[in-house]
DNA sequence: AGCTATTAATAAGT
DNA sequence: TACTTATTAATAGCT
C-alpha cells in the first residue's frame, strides 16, 4: 500500500454467518481463538456457578483439547459411571412421524414403569419402617412381618432386575431411532442452516 | 412523570468480578444464561471450524447437561480410546407425562418448520437458476424476474432467520424442560435405589 | 421469561 | 503468533 495514504483503521469485528469457513488457515485461527474462548467460558461458569464441567474437542486435524474442572477424568468418571446415556435431544429432527410413534410407546412403557417403582418403593418404604422398628422397639413387630420383608424384598429385587432389563433394551433401540433419525432430509436442512448441532442431555 | 427523575431502563450490564456467586437464585440464573451460552458457543466452533466435541456438565445441584457433535458419546469413545458402542443406562427418569405434550408440540412445530424450509429452499433454487441465466445467457429472463430475485431472497433470507431464530429457543425450551424432569419423584426413587438406572424419553 | 446498557468476545487487518 | 481496533455478541441487573 502506499505509505503516505489516509489510514484504514481497520474495519473492526464484522458479522459473520455460521457455517463453515472454507480458508483453511481462517478457519484454523478462527478455531484457536474460539477454543480459548469457549475454555474461559467454562472457567467462568465453574466458578461463578459451581458447576463441574468436561469439555473434549477434536480440531479439524484431529489434535485434542480438553478443559475440565475439577479435572477432565473425575467429570467424565462421572459422567460415565452413572451410566448415564446420552440420547440426542433437539436437532435431529425428522418429520417426526416415526419418532412420534415411537416415544408413544416409550412414553406408555415409562409411566407403566415408573408406577411400578413408585408401588415398589411404598412396599420397601413400609418394609424399612417395619424393619427399624423391630430392631429398635424389639418386639412391636411378629416373625409373620419379618417372612413378609423377606418375601417383598425378593419380589423387589426381581422387579427392578426385569426394569433393568426393560430400560437397557429401550435404551438400545432409542439409540437406534436416533442414529437413522440423523440421515433424514430435515437434520441436513437443518445443519444447512447452521442447526445441525446436537444438543444432548439427559 | 411522577417522579421527577428520568427514567432508569435499566443499568444494563455491569462487570462482574469471576467469583462464586453467593445469591443461590441468581447462581441459578447465571448457570442457565451461561450453560446456554456455552453450547451456543461449542456448537458454532463446530460448524465453523469442523470440530468434534463433548461437553458435560454437572450443575451444582446435581442437574447434567451435556452437549456434543456429532455426539457426545462418539467423542467420548474417540477421546477413551474406545470403540465400544456406548450403550448405557441412565439415572434420570420421568414420568413422561408433561414431556409428552411437549414433544408433541415440537414435533408439529418441527415438521412446520421443515416444510417452510423446503419450500423456501425450491424458492431460492429457482431463483438462483434464474439468476445465473439471467448473468449467462444475458436475456432469458426479463427484469420482472430481477426484480422478483431480489424480493424474493430476502424474504427467504428472512424467513431463514426467523427459523433460527424459532429453532433456537425451541433447544433451549426442551434443555429447560429435560433439567426440570430430572428432579421429578421417579428419579429420586431410581437414585435412592442405588440403581442408576432410568432413562429420559425425548 | 423479556429488556437494555454495558462489558466481553472476536473478525479483520498489521 | 500476537497485537489492535471496530463491531458484534453475550449477559448482569431489573421487572
Amino acid at each position: 500500500m502506499s505509505s503516505a495514504m489516509a489510514r484504514k483503521p481497520s474495519l473492526g469485528r464484522q458479522k459473520i454467518e455460521i457455517k463453515r469457513i472454507q480458508n483453511e488457515d481462517a478457519r484454523q485461527v478462527c478455531f484457536s481463538k474460539r477454543r480459548s474462548g469457549l475454555f474461559k467460558k467454562a472457567s467462568e461458569l465453574c466458578i461463578l456457578c459451581e458447576a463441574e464441567i468436561a469439555i473434549i474437542v477434536f480440531s479439524p486435524a484431529g489434535k485434542v483439547f480438553s478443559f475440565g474442572h475439577p479435572c477432565v477424568d473425575t467429570v467424565l468418571d462421572y459422567y460415565l459411571h452413572r451410566n448415564t446415556p446420552s440420547i440426542t435431544l433437539g436437532n435431529h429432527f425428522s418429520n417426526g412421524t416415526l419418532r412420534m410413534n415411537t416415544l408413544r410407546e416409550l412414553n406408555r412403557q415409562c409411566s407403566e414403569l415408573f408406577n411400578r417403582v413408585e408401588a415398589e418403593r411404598k412396599k420397601k418404604i413400609k418394609l424399612e419402617e417395619a424393619a427399624k422398628a423391630g430392631k429398635g422397639g424389639g418386639f412391636v413387630c411378629g416373625p409373620e412381618i419379618e417372612e413378609l420383608e423377606l418375601v417383598e424384598l425378593e419380589q423387589f429385587k426381581a422387579s427392578l432386575e426385569e426394569l433393568r432389563a426393560k430400560v437397557a433394551t429401550r435404551a438400545d433401540e432409542i439409540l437406534t431411532v436416533e442414529a437413522s433419525a440423523v440421515t433424514l432430509p430435515a437434520s441436513e436442512v437443518l445443519h444447512d442452516l447452521g442447526l445441525g448441532i446436537g444438543y444432548n442431555l439427559f
